[in-house]
RNA sequence: GCCGACGUAGCUCAAUUGGCAGAGCAAUGCUCUUGUAAAGCAUGGGUUAUGGGUUCAAGUCCCAUCGUCGGCUCCA
């Protein structure tokens, strides 16, 4: 198994460290560059990011009224001047200027003087973070003739920035103050390191990465295509990659029954008016396609399973005998998603939720919670997720995104933390992280290149139950009002998918891998027993393929060891007369011989295990 | 959707300034019958993403569309 070592341990804060110093330095010697060759160039910010940094400019118009933008050209002559630049070195002096100043010094920048009128008014930092109270002085740093608005901090010269650990990577566009409606400014991003050999070792590691995308994989080990014809964004499965998927359902519909989950499966599209009564048609309009037409009125391909789940609810008339009723379907939605941002299987336009829909009582509420905390746990356990933490998504009471009473959030709120302080999980409060409808905990996984993914997720909902009148008859012969619980351990097949290629760089744990076993007879003459064991295996429920081809042996192995398959069992004469096959790993290991039925109780109780281990 | 780059055989990539579309792997056939990461020989495979345009001539230049990639924005 690959170990990718990401390991940067900061013992100080990043902003604190040198490489954060560089990096910033980096990026105003680059600027310097940028102005060399583009003089009318108007300058944004340039902050270090994780692993380097970028700069904004603003080029102009050219003479068809276009923004100018950087070419490839540009960008390589900048990298080859910027690097001439740090060598002459100059120092980084730090001088403070008053508002005043500041706005005649910058007069012909308009990016810098918005950021100086907004820490005048005490309004936004360089960085768009809300300030305490409104500044006299801003803060400059000036190496050679350049001289930008910045808090620093930089290292003490240029040289300190080495020439030969710094690299221009790519350039985008990216809006002013990150907002779409205001004007697109052209970034460079660049890294920089504090020498040649962790340069070298960071662009190791993005081949590495790109090495174990899951795109590439889905092509090379036939797990999923996408086909232009079919649309962008809606993902083919084959065979493989159905199989690896199917085995992920089936846990988690095992897991369910165990835990008194009942099935359902609901339509593809339904009515306009039950989006409109859920509240979801008039939130999202713009990530749902256009209504379809059938007869008289109009059906959408259904974006959310919710409300389908709750018809069933209503189906008939409920107690509280019948609660909590779990009610759960992997049920496939389609979102619209804007061109440029679909991805492989982490970004797609129609997807299937593991979705949940638990209808609870008030007085159920934070077990069930629990529960559901619970499963989520487990089903990261199992798939051997360790590193993964919590966050709690409340509404911002600024936006007017949420539904609801305040009441309704804070019971919803109070709910998710009792629960998580029973099962004495911690968690980061983030406000904006909400559903419209209610408050959530998601669950973020840290992958083996240290991405941060947003998997499962459990959402306490007390708006849905009032919008569609939701009722159960209480103990007390009365009428009450439902709660209901939104959870997805996977979060989306696809996605999860998606992300368990890239963790597993293709290399699933046995329980998981489509293919478990390839038979690997030496001569024609072993095909038969080759088959013949491939039965019996397939007959213990393992999936087995056996390589007939022409190829030779050495051949043969290579092809399932490309194809990442755990075991591959060699059957020649000696096997044949022995009944017995010979084990290889894809770990290279070479087990040697074994009688067929040791081989299959090994291999079958790693799979019952669902261990990591072959 | 926006900015930029790109689209040649199933895959990875070649193809001077516009001048006969190629290679490796894969596929198919034949020979060999093999003991732990690539046997040998042969064969087939393309309206160069699609549609228009410029030119004696377009993979190459121009326009549009579709798609991919890297960002930005967005993500119930």
């Amino acid at each position: 198994m690959l170990e990718v070592n990401m390991s940067e341990v900061h013992e100080v804060p990043y902003e604190e460290s040198e490489l954060y110093r560089i990096r910033h330095s980096a990026a105003h010697v680059m600027a310097e560059a940028v102005l060399e060759f583009f003089p009318n160039a108007k300058l944004a910010i340039g902050p270090p990011i994780e692993d380097g940094f970028y700069y904004d400019f603003d080029l102009g118009k050219d003479e068809n009224g276009k923004p100018k933008t950087f070419s490839p050209e540009d960008l390589e002559k900048i990298e080859a001047r910027m690097k001439e630049l740090l060598k002459q070195n100059a120092p980084f002096e730090h001088s403070t200027m008053s508002v005043e100043e500041a706005r005649e010094f910058f007069a012909d920048q308009p990016y810098k003087l918005e950021l100086i009128e907004e820490l005048a008014a005490g309004k936004l930092d360089e960085n768009g973070n809300p300030i305490a109270e409104p500044v006299k002085e801003v803060s400059i740093y000036r190496h050679r003739n350049f001289v930008d608005l910045c808090r620093g901090p930089h290292v003490r010269f240029t040289k300190q920035v080495k020439a030969n650990a710094v690299k221009l990577l790519r350039t985008s566009g990216a809006y002013w103050r990150g907002d779409e409606n205001r004007p697109q400014l052209q970034r460079i991003y660049g890294t920089a390191w504090h020498n040649k050999t962790e340069l070298e070792e960071y662009l190791q590691r993005l081949e590495e990465a790109k090495a174990r995308d899951h795109r590439r994989l889905g092509r090379e080990l036939g797990l999923f295509h996408i086909s232009p014809l079919v649309g962008a964004g809606l993902p083919l499965w084959l065979p493989k990659g159905a199989v690896l998927r199917e085995t992920l359902e089936n846990f988690l519909r095992q897991a369910q029954l165990e835990r008194g989950y009942l099935p359902v499966i609901t339509p593809h599209i339904g009515k306009l008016d039950l989006y409109i009564t859920s509240g979801h048609y008039p939130y999202y309009k713009d990530s749902q396609y256009t209504p379809i037409d059938v007869d008289e009125e109009k059906f959408l391909l259904k974006p959310m399973n919710c409300p389908h789940h709750i018809e069933i609810y209503k189906a008939e008339p409920r107690s509280y005998r019948d609660l909590p009723l779990r009610l759960a379907e992997f049920g496939t939605v389609y979102r619209y998603e804007k061109s440029g941002e679909l991805n492989g299987l982490t970004r797609v336009r129609g997807f299937t939720v593991d979705d949940s829909h638990l209808f609870v009582t008030p007085e159920q509420l934070e077990d069930e919670f629990i529960g559901v905390v619970e499963l989520i746990q487990y089903v990261f356990n199992t798939m051997g997720f360790h590193d993964f933490r919590a966050r709690l998504g409340t509404n911002d009471p600024n936006s007017d995104k949420y539904a609801g009473t305040p009441e309704m959030w804070e019971r919803g709120i109070n709910a998710i933390r009792q629960a998580a302080e029973k099962v004495g999980m911690s968690y980061s409060i983030e406000a904006g992280e909400a559903a419209f409808y209610g408050p959530k905990l998601d669950f973020i996984f840290r992958d083996v290149l240290k991405r941060e993914w947003q998997l499962g997720t459990v959402q306490v909902d007390f708006l849905l139950p009032e919008r569609f009148d939701l009722e159960y008859t209480g103990e007390d012969g009365r009428k009450h009002r439902p709660v209901m619980i939104h959870r997805a351990p996977f979060g989306s097949m696809e996605r999860f998918v998606g992300i368990l290629i890239e963790h597993f760089n293709g290399a699933f744990p046995l329980w998981l891998a489509p293919v478990q076993v390839v038979m690997i007879p030496i001569a024609d003459r072993h095909v038969p027993y080759a088959r013949q064991v491939a039965a019996e295996l397939r007959a213990a429920g393992m999936r087995v393929e056996v390589d007939d081809s022409s190829d030779r042996m050495n051949k043969k192995i290579r092809n399932a060891q490309l194809q990442k398959v755990p075991y591959m069992l060699v059957v020649g004469d000696k096997e044949v007369a022995e009944e017995a096959v010979a084990v290889r790993t894809r770990n290279n290991e070479d087990r040697g011989q074994m009688p067929v039925a040791e081989f299959k109780e090994m291999a079958q109780g790693l799979i019952r295990e669902k261990s990591m281990a072959l």
